[in-house]
DNA sequence: ATCTGTTGGTAACTCTTGTTACAGAGGGAG
DNA sequence: CTCCCTCTGTAACAAGAGTTACCAACAGAT
């Protein structure tokens, strides 16, 4: 029934022999919301096909100081996992479900093979790479181009895409770690947006009205 | 001779067959410093294999403002540019000669059959993406958690790397433009880091002496 | 109902960065 | 040399963001 699943979430991606391959030596996995999925420097030795849910890719500097680099959704892969597996490296990012996920870990001794016998296989991982390049590109505007005010707008609108929902239930503070800022500065800006009547605030709950 | 030129410089990464194949089918292409390589928006048909001298990447908004992403060297690719060609899709970066440079410029029609023929190739363009993806890490890292002295004082150091030159010949403005601030904060934090004794300045010519 | 820990609101202040304005220094052309 | 243009230095001010401090509102536990 793994292969029912598989072929559920990527028969339109992946050839049926393929999909047979990866049914065998996959293993699906069930996280819980606020699960830590990998750490900076952790060795890698399995990827994700995230089948559902959403997983946070974070990026940590030398002070522990966190920053949200993207959304990982369903049909999505971390590229990153494996071009450090290739490599044998160590993770250059932290990833947290953001909700409760579901995904097919696979080991990376096979994928380098499938690199060469599957086209769709080669296709995926490039595919893949491209999107997230894309994501990561976007994070930079972001960083470069916008103010916090208009980041943190962009971050709920984000947030309340990726959840499909958009009540967001996150204590200010939690904000604040994502967008690299302080909880003051959060709670000034969502006033602020809440006055120009692009959110409504409540305890532990913001809606984002302006979607 | 391009072949003799592709060998000096991929020799160690391409096996011979390839190596003849890119040399039939790619251009030597020599671009003066300053020279405008890649426009965003604009379509990609070749992808080039640089052989010297540096480009630099740059992301722009839509109120046209720049920010320099990263440097690509010799030896190096623009991994984006391929990701783009196989999707048939717009180029999302601007390149722009920070050096002479010379390259050798290889038609993307055939690079996807190469993709499954040559097991190097595969390598080389996986190889570049993750070192791209790498870059652009870096990058974030220096706009979330950097004050512009120290974006400043790095961009320097990076510039004098990839041009093997203490000695930057570059205006005020030109930084500027490169980090997104504005020249009156450039000229202060330069005359700042100069009175810590990083740099010494100059008209026309900043020295890096921090290393 | 009271206590307690968490969450959110706000004020006051500092620091960094951006903006405007202006003056002087250097370098090339005539 | 003089004119003119580019480049640099600096002051003064404005705006955005970070920091500290404190209080109120709320929710859960006893």
């Amino acid at each position: 029934m793994l292969l029912d699943t598989l072929t559920e979430h990527y028969g339109f991606v992946f050839e049926a022999p393929l999909l047979k391959e990866i049914a065998q030596c996959g293993q699906l996995k069930k996280v819980a919301a606020g699960m830590q999925l990998m750490d900076i420097g952790a060795p890698i030795t399995q990827m994700p096909l995230l089948l559902s849910g959403a997983i946070k890719i974070l990026r940590e500097d030398e002070k522990g100081d966190e920053l949200l680099l993207y959304f990982i959704e369903r049909g999505d892969t971390c590229a990153m996992s494996f071009s450090c597996c290739m490599g044998g490296a160590k993770s250059e990012i932290r990833a947290v479900a953001e909700t409760d996920s579901e995904m097919i870990m696979v080991p990376v001794s096979q994928m380098e093979q499938w690199m060469f016998s599957y086209k769709s296989w080669q296709q995926f991982i490039l595919d893949s790479y491209q999107a997230r390049m894309k994501e990561l590109l976007q994070t930079v505007d972001t960083l470069a181009f916008l103010r916090m005010d208009d980041r943190l707008l962009k971050h709920l609108q984000d947030k309340a895409k990726v959840t499909g929902d958009d009540h967001i239930h996150a204590t200010h503070q939690e904000i604040a770690y994502d967008l690299h800022t302080s909880r003051v500065v959060i709670s000034r800006l969502l006033k602020k947006l809440e006055n120009e009547g692009k959110i409504s605030l409540h305890r532990n709950d913001i809606t984002v009205i302006d979607l």
